[in-house]
DNA sequence: TCCGTGACTTTAT
DNA sequence: CATAAAGCCACGG
């Protein structure tokens, strides 16, 4: 079977540097294949062993239900955190070239 | 093969 | 700026 794409999801969720933040669709990008909802479906079953707090929707907030423990989190590790949400323009973490899948530098 | 579901995104009101 | 609807992608029944 083909788990190369959650492998390299979790590989760029644990890239993510503290203090920074990263969207599920910039991931899906990131990794050239499937979508958001693709990688949102990976860390829902292997979120348990990635920073998976780092991971946010696009507007900003966690996903539902991770309110609480992603802010609580992304607020110890010093990201700007206002009114519940994440200022992705601050804080949106950009992956190196040698974390990105087949990309030539 | 069709339908429903989900840690989403974007566009329109 | 907040809420609602439609779109999108892979997977399982």
């Amino acid at each position: 079977m083909d788990d190369t794409y959650t492998e390299e999801v979790l590989r760029l969720v644990e890239a993510v540097p503290p203090g920074a933040v990263t969207t599920y669709g910039d991931l899906a990008e990131m990794v050239g294949r499937g979508g958001p909802r693709q990688v949102g479906a990976v860390l829902a079953r292997h979120g348990a062993a990635v920073p998976w707090w780092r991971v946010i929707r696009a507007d900003g907030r966690p996903a539902d239900g991770l309110g609480e423990r992603a802010l609580s989190r992304l607020a110890e590790e010093g990201v700007p955190v206002h009114d519940g949400r994440v200022r992705l323009a601050s804080v949106r973490w950009r992956p190196a070239p040698e974390s990105l899948p087949g990309r030539p530098v």
